[in-house]
DNA sequence: GATAGAATCTGTAGCGGCTACAGATACAAG
DNA sequence: CTTGTATCTGTAGCCGCTACAGATTCTATC
């Protein structure tokens, strides 16, 4: 029960169409079964497993650690600390990013406030991509 | 004087050899001047204007954008103001990205640390991303 | 059933910003 | 002159989609 088209589907995760059909070339996603014409048509367990790789993604995970996941998922073994150092590493990732952007808001912010403190004839911020 | 190959220039402003090609076929780099051979001879302009754009990308400009400032560092008019509006726009993508990265890190690290409270049979990660 | 309009199909190509080859040629040092 | 490094061109690949085009199928109304 709860059959639909790729259209639904697509409306009920917040996935593009075109995005789901990718996920299924790549083997990220089951093929579905094909109506008689040929269009595909889901159930809830599709649903469900779109949603999974759309949160993982939507922490950060690039589509293989999600596949990974999926994966360890579909085991029942004992594998939360496999998920727990996945989900470790990717948090450092996201810290390095996060320290990066850190950084480069300072120096953008500096450069405007600069900007604005002197005249207008000469440009603080190009003078500060030009020189070392 | 200082002239330099390819090689050379990259090892000056840490860009890779490709990128640099890379950066003169979108016509972001003028072409050089070549050796008999055909090699490429950089000058002290050169490393200026790859120095510009790297630094620029290095603060989460876009090539286009970059391109264009370097179109404003190259007039002498009264430019700041367009300088500035850029370096603000950038600064707001900054920050989104930002907040976007912290409710990641906040996520990550709570998943992890339920992760941890918990038995080992079942993972707290994978149950977060499985419901809604 | 006919028909209109929406939904879906396949396949291919493009995005940004590089990076990685392969195979040929040029240059610099001894 | 030889050896070994540097550079040359051209093409294809990476990630994660997105955007078409042109053909087909589904659904709702009459």
């Amino acid at each position: 029960m709860a059959r639909m088209g790729i259209g639904a589907l697509a409306r009920r995760t917040g996935c593009n169409i075109e995005t789901i059909r990718y996920y299924e070339r790549i083997g990220l996603l089951p093929p579905p079964p094909r109506s008689a014409g040929g269009h595909r048509v889901y159930d809830e367990n599709h649903a469900g497993r779109l949603s999974f790789i759309r949160r993982g993604r939507a922490l950060g995970f690039p589509l293989d650690h999600v596949a990974e996941l999926l994966g360890l998922a579909e085991d029942d073994a004992d594998i939360c600390a496999d998920v727990r150092t996945l989900a470790a590493a990717r948090l450092g990732d996201v810290r390095a990013k996060l320290r990066d952007l850190r950084r480069l808001e300072a120096a953008l912010k500096e450069m405007i406030a600069r900007c604005e403190d002197e005249g207008s004839s000469c440009c603080p911020i190009l003078e500060a991509l030009q020189e070392p």
